[in-house]
DNA sequence: AACAATTTAATTGTACGCAATATGATTGCT
DNA sequence: AGCAATCATATTGCGTACAATTAAATTGTT
């Protein structure tokens, strides 16, 4: 490193393989308790944020998953298709749309409860380890938003 | 959780939901460095493996990254218009095909140099802290790999 | 040697993820 | 009231991810 740059970048050293080859790991670990759901994962994403709180629009479902509407259009165009949510314009504000469960998404939220148990016992970790890697790994997260927004 | 299966999930409880929007952050941050060299994340991913040895197969390739042929295939396909690698059949195998860097794909690494540091940096932390919180979601993946195979 | 089983890439189809752009609704300013 | 700026969603295009299938080459077995 005589330039003074670092070394050439391996992949092994990097926290950034690490954090997305466990993203994909985990995604991979769901995947079966979901696909019983007929969920994708970012479909769960979405159905957790409206189980906590129904009737939201899709900028603040966007806020709460990082994501934006040339993602979430579709997606919750299938899961209208699929009959967990209902998408309806605010009569008070026609931009927004706001999604709605219906019924069946009310309904899928009791099969989704043994899900994060589930995945608990699969990262052979106790409850405490993982809400502190968590918490590492969301201070990281918001350091890395502030830094480029 | 009457029913002992725990309660719904809550969205900002999930380490999932940490670990994917880490993932996410991060790649927002690489995305102005890579762009400059002309590459995507993942595109870099497969540059870092071929600096570390190049001529590996499409096969080794996808066991260092987690990727199939369905992933690489056209992502190399685009490398090899970019100028970056060539694609040549083994002739003593002629399944596998061996992926070479170009001239232009040696010299890209040298332009890669600084990219960890930047990281580093934008991360806030110390690299002793990186290197902790690294080592900790690979156990977390290799756990969740092996869970789930 | 012949042929079944295995291996490696490529292909097809579905679903993100995001940049850039378009469209229609609302707000703010004068 | 009129109109520019802003806002929320939708659309388009590109690049992953991955399951499932296909095709060609190699290996193993008899």
């Amino acid at each position: 490193m005589a330039d003074g740059t670092g070394p050439v970048p391996k992949l092994a050293d990097q926290l950034c393989f690490a954090v997305y080859s466990t993203t994909h790991a985990l995604i991979r670990v769901y995947k079966p308790l979901l696909t019983a759901l007929g969920l994708t994962y970012s479909q769960y994403l979405v159905m957790m944020t409206l189980w906590q709180e129904d009737g939201l629009a899709v900028k603040q479902i966007g806020e709460l998953l990082h994501l934006d509407s040339g993602t979430l259009t579709p997606l919750l165009k299938r899961l209208e298709a699929a009959g967990q949510v209902r998408r309806e314009r605010d009569p008070t504000d026609e931009r927004q749309v706001r999604i709605r469960l219906t019924a069946t998404g009310h309904a899928l939220r009791d099969k989704a409860r043994s899900i994060p148990q589930d995945m608990l016992c699969a990262s052979g970790r106790s409850a405490d380890e993982v809400r502190r890697l968590k918490e590492d790994l969301v201070r990281l997260r918001d350091q890395l938003n502030s830094a480029v927004p």
